[in-house]
DNA sequence: GTTAGCACTCGACCTTAACGAGTGCTAACA
DNA sequence: TGTTAGCACTCGTTAAGGTCGAGTGCTAAC
């Protein structure tokens, strides 16, 4: 037995109903809501194929089927391949950013509210990873006579910062003076880059020895930490609107992974080659999510700089809505945050 | 019939167990389980005049008695009128702050996770009024030809940020002396002060208008704003570990609340004179937070600026530890980000 | 003023029964 | 050979009835 090309329109159809009730698919209403011009007893056979074929599961016996990851990929995979994903989410995507935020920061929780809001379904904007960041500028503010603010900027705009100290004999003038060299030494290279730089410059400049220490530590935690791209969500309690959620364990659990960021941080990015990646299900890898799908895409600030944005909801999700939505919001961003938004 | 020291004490262990347990107290359980060496019978009487003078309500007639909002009022004054607060709590709030994060920001949401951690509760942390902090250094860092990154560093170490376009003519050189002037001439002031001072030193500084236009734009954004107040939850989810929101429907109710954060920034900015500010119930003012209370407290920047953190959760709150950890808290972020922490 | 005793209330929980959506299978049909 | 009508069967859902027990209010005795 194999899956040909009326299975396949019955799945979709099955899928379709179950994405939009969330209730079990019995043949009648496949028959009858989807004019297959098929009696519900052939549907009937047809659905005993696909549970066979492992695209479908009965929940028990008197009741519909509902469709398995299996049968989620497949339907996704389609909709790539086809590149039927709609762009008319992009003027919706735009209209909200009209009061358009000046800072990253904004920028980015700004993205987490709308995309949840366009879809109904919990959002993940993930920052780029700081380690591959570029240097543009890096200047020390006076903050006190013991240390000083360090301001990195970066490609997109988005600034990394931290206080360290310096020595007590380093007054604005002094620290501009540092600053300037800096810029001059690290500035077009990567955060991991310039920590191995900085050692080099050590040398030459040992009058500001401690400043380049506390900016060499900064450096090193950032790298060490993996980046630290930071995750913001949106729209965290949609979850219980859907009622594979009413079941208030279950809704703790998922919330309480949201909360541990780090698995999402994980795999956010191990966001592949491609334009985007759709986990579904036990594809994410982590047992609390098995019920649920996590869809991402990138945008992009430079060539080799990137960050990701997602949604993650039920397996049952609106996958093309979803998709356009979010391609949507990846090229919104490029605009607003890319190297050329000058 | 009026309230008497016996009756007093029969309130609060029924409050105390309530608390306790979420499950209505009935007159036996006092009897036995609180040695007041009184019958049930006894307890049932008293407990009888209790409702009737509005501190306790009746779910249904075949139940126990819980406390209504008036009876955690009294609790809670009682509470706060003997200074009762324990301070075991310093200790295991400085424990959580080992790794000692720099940037206040990191301080922040440190803050929050250690507060939700320790309570139970949900968490919230909100930064000081944006208008009220005092200027300490004011810097334009060069982000390319067309634009520069204005940091004001203040009080605390609090910094806020903002791309401005400035003239095409600003070399690095330049945006730094503006940089020495405007620091110069707004040091000391808030930031809402430094609007009206900018006003003035425009007319003198005639070449770099445009700089000190953008300047002024984010400056009055900010007083605008009033002050955007940043507020950061910790630990939404610990709403759902409690029977009271069992109810799927109510925890949906109580997570949007938090989740359009202006209310409750309203809320917390009414903090009054006092070293805690109890809300109960009704008393929120948010009719989806009436079965919820907020316990708030502040930390200190320097002598007028100051920031709130608090604790929500339902009625049926532990105030006693929820008290003693604010007040712990507030003493660690008033150390850590207070004005004299070099 | 306190307490034992008792009738009463009413939600929680269990059992039972009816219902119906949906299935698998068989046999008839085109 | 594929399709369909018919039918017995399954099993979760819902409603109804019944028991249980925690808790109350009241009364009368101490």
């Amino acid at each position: 037995m194999t899956m040909d090309a009326r299975k396949f329109r019955i799945l979709q159809a099955i899928i379709d109903d179950y994405i939009l009730t969330a209730i079990p698919v019995g043949s009648r209403t496949i028959s009858k809501k989807y004019e297959m011009g098929l009696s519900s007893a052939t549907i009937r056979n047809e659905m005993s194929d696909l549970e066979e074929l492992g695209y479908l599961d009965q929940p028990h016996v008197s009741a519909g089927r509902i469709p398995s990851a299996k049968a989620y990929r497949l339907y996704v995979d389609q909709l790539l391949k086809n590149g039927s994903i709609r762009t008319g989410d992009a003027a919706d995507v735009r209209a909200y950013f009209t009061n358009r935020a000046q800072q990253m920061e904004d920028v980015i929780s700004r993205a987490a509210q709308v995309l949840s809001g366009l879809t109904h379904y919990t959002s993940l904007v993930m920052s780029p990873k700081g380690a591959e960041l570029r240097i543009r500028t890096l200047q020390l503010v006076p903050v006190s006579s013991q240390s000083a603010l360090l301001v990195i900027v970066t490609d997109g705009g988005i600034m990394r910062d931290s206080v360290i100290r310096v020595g007590s004999d380093m007054d604005a003038d002094a620290l501009y003076a540092v600053s300037r060299t800096l810029t001059e030494r690290l500035g077009g290279h990567t955060l991991s880059e310039a920590l191995a730089l900085i050692k080099e410059t050590e040398r030459d400049m040992r009058a500001e020895r401690q400043v380049l220490s506390g900016v060499a530590e900064f450096l090193d935690a950032v790298d060490s930490e993996g980046g630290k791209a930071k995750l913001t969500l949106g729209g965290a309690s949609n979850i219980l609107n859907f009622p594979e959620y009413s079941d208030v364990e279950k809704a703790k659990c998922f919330l309480s992974v949201l909360e541990t960021k780090e698995k999402l941080l994980k795999l956010m990015e191990n966001h592949g080659e491609m334009a985007f990646t759709v986990r579904i299900g036990p594809e994410t890898g982590i047992p609390e999510l098995e019920d649920c799908s996590l869809v991402t895409a990138t945008y992009r600030l430079s060539d080799n700089t990137h960050g990701t944005i997602g949604v993650i909801g039920p397996t049952r999700m609106q996958y093309g809505r979803v998709l356009s939505v979010l391609s949507a919001m990846g090229k919104q961003l490029t605009d607003l945050l890319g190297q050329d938004k000058e």
